[in-house]
DNA sequence: ACGCTTTCCGGAAACGTTTTAGTATGGCAA
DNA sequence: TTGCCATACTAAAACGTTTCCGGAAAGCGT
């Protein structure tokens, strides 16, 4: 006999006043709440999740989906713990806890997030890494589980995503290069299946065609995205046979590897070469020359997902007044050095 | 009337003997089994999180405790990212699933751990980022969960954890850098409230003494743990009156602001100062020169996390022999050519 | 035929909480 | 007085599951 009704006895009170009291209903009387507060708090009574979940039918708690593959490890420079401090500081408000699931890399994402939801272990989600078709977002429609995807997808029909402004970052960065004479302009870039490769890619496309430069695929560049991928990068493009002047780099990380290969080559970026990278990240500044890139805040980032997923979940979207289902985040230009190279006179 | 009683009527069966056929008791006939498994597997039904957690009390799952202040996040190199895959794959083999909790850096992690300890939402933790006296460890003692420590620490009398072996990288860069001539030998480390910073520059002072040079505190450069810190640690040195030859890194990262700051002075690395980093990281291979450090497996320091995890509780204990509760883990030194620099004749 | 064990299953209690429905009390108007 | 409403409480049901207990049926040896 613990819990609650211990909590009771010792008040001679019963348990219902209790927990009326503990959750702030309408109907106890002021003098008594307080009796309740203060027994609780002195004997350190919290409420036992397992029976208000199975009672209320609901957790109080938002699931956040991440991977933990090798490549995720090692490329994504902790983009979720910074989100999640954004996350913490909308859903804590709300006395709801973040529980971030790390889908094991030997089983299907799918299936992962199938058995979660059917426990009931959360409320919401947030999943991340959106495939071009992505299973996930059809499970989560048709359980009705609110969530909101990190990353556009053409699944599900009309769900609720927040995505980075590629288009916008790569009309930004060719516009820049064009505007400094540039018309070869190469873009290192991972594979098309990887939702960001496809979007990425098709932008600089655009953005090219709109400056009435024609797109030529010899100068998309796929490879990992990491430094490896980068110094790749840099030695594919040496072997071309009409050399690009400006190359754009969909992962900052890259630049340390391009600068190595280029380096070895006697090639100073900035100099002989116009590098432009993608998201900021702390260690790029240590680069020479500093890196052309974009920033965004990951915190601010995190407070938009928050509240974006508050703002579908029927018990909490009186707070948020419902915005767009879709959200493009922009991304701020970070001037450095490794674009200084221009053909203009 | 939702969840197993659907599913028992379904099958014109009771409830009971559909939990314990789910459940694999031995008192159920294996024609039956088979036909609730079926079922199971058709209706797509999973037992309720809530409701057996409730009865049996323990909710299968392990909580691993993070911080997301902005430091770490800056700073950890996607370190708990890593580790997770290692928990995972031992922890998914006993079913158990694994809660990473993101403390908000606006709360006091104890009160936070108390609370999630109160509500009875994790069967064990794993704490990280221990300090020298942590109230968190005397917290989980009290409450009796089982809980194994990343880091060691002086609170709650003897407890299990695990720990980077700071002694052995420390004895191994002195002698290193010893057996190379040097005598003034310099370390960049946080502050001796961080346990790392504590133990670490402990440990290189005993180093030293075994050599027979003497302990020069001037020599110990407290910065913070990133490149600016690299950077200022750099700094710092040059202004030394009698300036140290050779320099032991804390945090990897660090090595690319000294670099910087050396190649603004026109010291190059490897040929006018011997430069040993801490922990290797991915992108420090691509520094120039090549930074001799010390590496460890990421997946394997999570599984031994997760093994000694399961030794201490009670439901699991029998698959896990108990070694040693505390445990120093290991790193393999990876020779560069950033300690090149020899005053030996 | 009888008793005994084994195998399998059904019924019901229990986990800790929230919430609904009902009840006692007192004040106030008629 | 009676009736009525508001207030503040109690009692009990319900959430979905596991597990204990008992019992039916079947097998087996005597």
């Amino acid at each position: 006999m613990k819990g609650i009704r211990q909590l009771a006895k010792h008040l001679d009170i019963s348990i219902g006043t209790v927990s009326r009291a503990l959750n702030g209903r309408p109907d106890v009387n002021e003098e008594t709440r307080k009796r309740v507060l203060a027994a609780a708090e002195e004997l350190g009574y919290v409420a036992n999740q397992s029976g208000r979940s199975l009672r209320q039918g609901t957790t109080n708690v938002i699931g956040l989906m991440i991977e933990s593959s090798k490549e995720t490890v090692e490329n994504s420079d902790n983009f979720f713990l910074g989100v999640t401090g954004g996350l913490q500081s909308v859903l804590s408000r709300h006395k709801l806890d973040l529980l971030m699931l790390p889908c094991p890399n030997d089983e299907d994402p799918h299936e992962y997030l199938k058995r979660m939801v059917a426990r009931r272990v959360v409320d919401a989600m947030i999943i991340s890494a959106t495939q071009r078709v992505d299973q996930r977002i059809d499970l989560l429609v048709k359980a009705k589980i609110p969530f909101v995807a990190l990353g556009r997808s053409t699944s599900g029909g009309s769900h609720t995503w927040i995505d980075l402004d590629f288009e916008g970052v790569a009309a930004c960065a060719v516009d820049r290069l064009v505007a400094k004479g540039h018309r070869r302009i190469a873009i290192a870039a991972p594979s098309n299946d990887i939702n960001l490769g496809y979007i990425f890619v098709d932008a600089y496309r655009q953005s090219l065609e709109r400056h009435g430069i024609a797109y030529d695929p010899s100068l998309v560049i796929r490879v990992k995205s990491s430094e490896q991928g980068g110094y790749q990068a840099g030695h594919e493009m040496l072997r071309l046979d009409s050399k690009p002047t400006a190359i754009i780099l969909i992962y900052e990380l890259m630049a340390i590897g391009l600068y190595r290969r280029m380096n070895e080559a006697g090639i100073i970026p900035g100099r002989d070469l116009a590098v432009i990278g993608f998201r900021e990240e702390p260690r790029g500044k240590f680069l020479q020359p500093s890196l052309t890139c974009f920033r965004m805040s990951l915190r601010d980032l995190g407070v938009e997902l928050a509240e974006t997923l508050l703002a579908t979940m029927p018990a909490y979207a009186e707070h948020y007044p419902k915005g767009a289902r879709n959200t493009i985040w922009p991304l701020e230009l970070v001037p450095g050095e490794s674009d200084a190279f221009s053909l203009n006179a």
